[in-house]
DNA sequence: ACATACACTTGATTAAGATCAAGAACGTAA
DNA sequence: TTACGTTCTTGATCTTAATCAAGTGTATGT
């Protein structure tokens, strides 16, 4: 639970102790579904070891990848953590993983506790602001270049058609880049 | 002034008249800027009439159109504003505007006075959310047609190369688009 | 009225990626 | 082992929009 409390921020040994009695740890099965479509967000996730992501599926029944979350990620949907409304999409376990959580209850009990918690918000900002070429009109050798040299472990992780969607291109063409690039 | 405390929220008659001590009027001259790249962004701004655009000038000299604004618009880099951070790009008059500006001085000052002004959070948190077209795959003539049945006078208000920029596609596409889709 | 500048249009060509289609590689179950 | 279902690869073609280039307005100032 050490990285995981490290990656929070700064904590005093007696802050150290009430955040350890607060945190869940779970060994969660590949699909184990973590935030449903419409639920609101409650709970934020540390992977210690896994995969998990998130996505919907539209009337036409295709896939969209919205994220992924590997080994050392945060998991939540910030957008629906901080405003208290639905979750547009779902979040879910890909590989049996390991996880760590807190609850929004336990975390605002932290922050009444120890006003030393109140770096978290921060952090959770940080944590889920969205890569750069989500902005951008990247070339998709771009995007997989970026990936490639920022996040590698995700093209260990995931297979081709997640990877596919998540970068917003074709199975073909990822896998044309692939070839291109390496 | 009526128009622009109908948009912020519901208050009570002794709030409009501190409200109304905190807004300032301005007439602001083409390319008057109203937040210069690097400043953080601490006002908010209303366009009573008139047009506004956001925009930042890459290492090449091209121009990237972050968005616009007209008439009953709310005008403010919502990140830099809520992060207290420098702002990336520059916020500055398109044409001759008459704006409304509440400061964030003001707005803590009335927040303190009376609770009922913390609903401007929320309020700001939903006009600055980013329109529909900008996450997905969106063909020309799509964000096209997004623009012209969602907000029209856009397109009477802004010239084709500030637009086309916008809605990231090149002049001449947004030409085409045009004749296509009338 | 003329010149200059700027915005917009239109056409021809190019490039990136999607789509369609077929086959290869690999795992799992009978 | 064979058979089936995945996933991944590869090729051929098509679509969208960018680029390059040459026009056509249209306003502004002299």
């Amino acid at each position: 639970m050490n990285d995981f409390i490290e990656k929070l921020g700064t904590f005093s040994e007696e802050d150290i102790a009430i955040l350890e009695k607060e945190v869940q740890q779970h060994m969660c099965a590949k699909d184990t579904c973590l935030l449903k479509k419409g639920e609101v967000c409650s709970s934020v996730y540390f992977v210690k070891e896994g995969a998990v992501y998130h996505h919907t599926t539209d009337k036409d029944g295709n896939l969209h990848v919205i994220d992924v979350n590997t080994t050392n990620d945060w998991v939540l949907n910030h957008k629906s953590f901080t405003s208290r409304k639905p979750s547009t999409y779902q979040i879910q376990v890909y590989e049996d993983s390991e996880l760590y959580e807190l609850s929004i209850t336990s975390i605002h009990k932290l922050i009444a506790l120890s006003p030393s918690f109140l770096q978290m918000g921060k952090l959770l900002e940080v944590v889920t602001s969205r890569l750069r070429f989500f902005d951008g009109n990247y070339t998709a050798d771009e995007k997989y270049a970026y990936i490639l040299s920022n996040k590698p472990e995700l093209l260990q992780k995931f297979p081709q058609m997640i990877l596919a969607s998540y970068l917003k291109m074709t199975p073909e063409t990822l896998s044309r880049v692939r070839k291109r690039v390496s």
